[in-house]
DNA sequence: CCTTGTAGGATTTTCGAAATTATTGCGGTC
DNA sequence: GACCGCAATAATTTCGAAAATCCTACAAGG
């Protein structure tokens, strides 16, 4: 079922999410015909979902030299982190201020939801339900406020920190209670308490930042081991 | 001439600088065929050059109908100049911390490139010449920060407020002395002084911004009496 | 009078192949 | 032995047409 839209767009979110998942490694080329039998398309619409990537920045092309996943560097990681922190809480912020009834609806019931899937049985993090409710959640903290391009780039560096978490954190156990903050955030979100809420917030996305920063580092240094 | 890049990456850049100079109305249906002969080129390439301009923000797509020239509100005007007030200071601040010499360097040449061009017997603004310039200088300003993303962020943003400016302030006299400012910017940046150069760069933005919505207001007015 | 259904035309989307452009491997030269 | 040109190959880009989808107008029914 689910095709009222065209081959291009599912293809995108199926490419989207196998790049946020990890399954195309950094900077590998991404052959057009390879990609179209993989998927049994034709040229056209694997070419126009690679676009669609570009611009939402997963994904670079070069004149004439096809297309790649976007490069994962330490640099990069830094940038995401340091825009998060600056567009994020402000976006927090106006959503608290102009945030109508039915976006704390919604944040709750997301919210809810994300509760219910850890704590059910067996869970683990990285289950494909967890990871969509969890990006929903966080995407939903700023869309109180009236602002539909921030809300883009705050997702679209959500995903792009995400998928740094999901490269280099793959299997560790949690090192911290995020549910705990999670609680903390919708708790004052609810109350308004702005402050608290940014900062909480802030606080959330630096630590899983620099837990990633680590890890990644300590894979590079390894990596520099081998030559 | 001209072509060492691919056919729709030279049609990008004339539709896009087609869309920023108000060649095409906004909220304007783009039909494929029409560009295509238009341009005298095939459906892809105009299709590929629509695809790339939907990520900067200038195109929107909507599943099987097409492709339409983003439309202007007075609402995205605020959120345009809100990001800007946000994002350029900050990256400006950056810029100066680490900007190196050539940063400079480059910056008073572009700089020197516009005044020239201000100088010139007969100028008037929306001249190509000097709209390129000006892009340009700004674009330069928080080219200093290694922040790719910030820069392609704030590129983005100036555009989309530079679209507007030339909507609604065609042929108006200039309203006050855009070059002065320019000048104390610079002057500011070459001293280092990062406060004093944030905040002028600020009230730039700032003013042109409010300058751009009081007309555009005034015109929605108008057009509002004519119902 | 308003709604619903249906044919026709217009437009987008997709395909498969041709044209253009990069890459690779190899032989020859300095 | 290293570097350059040159063919052979592989990949991307573009084209033109076929398929799928949407929009409009018009007629029939409630």
């Amino acid at each position: 079922m689910a095709s009222k839209s065209s081959i291009a767009s599912s293809l995108t979110n199926q490419l989207r999410t196998a790049i946020l998942s990890g399954s195309f490694a950094p900077d590998s080329r991404l052959r057009l015909e390879e990609l179209g039998a993989s998927y049994g398309v034709s040229l056209s619409p694997v070419r126009e979902a690679l676009l669609r990537l570009c611009g939402e920045g997963f994904v670079v092309s070069e004149d004439q030299r096809g297309f790649r996943v976007a490069q994962a560097s330490l640099r990069n990681l830094q940038e995401v982190i340091a825009l998060r922190a600056i567009l994020e809480p402000y976006a927090l912020r106006e959503s608290i201020d102009q945030g109508d009834v039915r976006w704390e609806e919604s944040l709750v019931a997301v919210f809810h939801r994300l509760t219910r899937i850890e704590q059910k049985d067996g869970f683990v993090p990285f289950i494909a339900e967890w990871e969509r409710a969890h990006r929903e959640f966080h995407l939903c903290l700023v869309a109180g406020c009236d602002m539909p391009m921030l809300q883009q780039i705050c997702a679209q560096l959500h995903d792009q920190a995400d998928r740094y978490r999901r490269l280099y954190l793959t299997k560790q156990p949690p090192q911290r209670n995020v549910a705990r903050e999670h609680v903390e955030i919708v708790e004052a979100v609810l109350a308004r308490d702005k402050d608290r809420a940014c900062s909480l917030l802030l606080e959330h996305t630096r630590q899983t930042g620099a837990l990633v920063h680590a890890f990644m580092m300590s894979a590079n240094d390894s990596a520099q081991e081998l030559k």
